[in-house]
DNA sequence: CGCGACGTTGATTTGCCTCAACGATTGTGG
DNA sequence: CCACAATCGTTGAGGCAAATCAACGTCGCG
């Protein structure tokens, strides 16, 4: 296994040392994980944190009426995890799956804690990660709040083009809250 | 000043000694905020967070039309900042004012650079609230996604009856992304 | 090869908005 | 401390963005 890739998005926050990257080495374990298999079910404990290496995974939840909304899509270098249930220990409200076959790097949250306490700057390190889905999660309140849909559509295409060449035109719909249906009438007034 | 009310939050998350307490506390303004006046106004650039100590405040993003979408409310126990613009130092796309004549213990950047350095459990403490704040807009997110108006009300209600008693429905609408016309009929209705 | 999911199109419906008008509160200057 | 102005909450008429439902060709996969 060569997790330097996940040593590199570590260190684009914090530096650490040769002993401190065998520790964090040694705690991440590596997980192949097929399309469409799901690596996190509603109802249970999201008990890890997962790294993407390849491939992309979504995050989803399923309304009362059996809809699926998809909460957030993580591709290369993306961190993703249901963080209500990891940070509460509750049973998680989100499902995970893999959009196409991926590779993915797992970190329990009992080494994630042993991390914060041997590596100190680990915790700042994940401060920052917390602080930068905060941000995330909230610009895109604001987008929701403030912006029809055609023009989400839009920048979520100039914001995340990697997505939006990999991802079906289905899932980015019921991320951006609308339905199949109506992301296809917009997409052609646009191309008009 | 008695910034107990602050240490005591802090106190919740992180455990901090006496000689820290004292540093924490040298480090904190204290700033009175009458009704309407602004905080922090979009395009300047967010150098401060702030702990709300008494009454009400709200951010909010100004969107084309000039139409205001509320972001968040704070009161007692909250902070709150235009974290976007306080972490990256870009110009502030929130305006943060006062609902209610309000006290808040306002917090420089630097000075909790500064705390993150002489107190490492500080950074602990900030990476749980920022952990918090991400859970919180992930869930606004998939209540946003999933549910209509009326029933977003009803979990606004519940979930932050404090607010619901204090704030004006046309704060309240603007928050959860409607107009004042028709949380109004939706009142009319559930009160039938 | 065949089946199921996808993307598209069109007809109809609906949740929510816009605009306008009105009494009731709240705030404020004289 | 009052009188007037401004803002708020409400109601109703009409309109628009987006949903629903149904139907159909296409494509990828087993």
């Amino acid at each position: 296994m060569q997790p330097a890739q996940i040593l590199d998005n570590i260190q684009k926050h914090i530096s650490v040392s040769q002993p401190e990257k065998e520790l964090i080495e040694s705690l991440l374990v590596l997980q192949r994980v097929p399309k469409k298999e799901v690596l996190l079910e509603t109802g249970k404990v999201a008990t890890e944190i997962h790294f993407v290496s390849e491939g992309v995974l979504r995050a989803y939840f399923t309304d009362r009426e059996g809809d699926q909304n998809i909460v957030m899509f993580a591709m290369n270098d993306w961190w993703i995890t249901d963080m209500y249930s990891f940070s509460t220990g509750n049973p998680a409200q989100l499902t995970i799956d893999a959009l196409e076959d991926s590779v993915v790097y797992s970190l329990s949250k009992t080494n994630l804690e042993f991390l914060f306490l041997k590596v100190p700057a680990f915790e700042r390190f994940f401060r920052i990660l917390m602080q930068n889905a905060y941000v995330r999660e909230q610009s895109r309140i604001i987008q929701n709040l403030s912006m029809p849909a055609e023009e989400r559509y839009r920048q979520f295409l100039t914001k995340y083009p990697q997505f939006a060449e990999r991802i079906t035109q289905k899932q980015i719909a019921s991320y951006l809250g609308i339905t199949p249906e109506f992301l296809s009438s917009l997409r052609k007034k646009s191309n008009a």
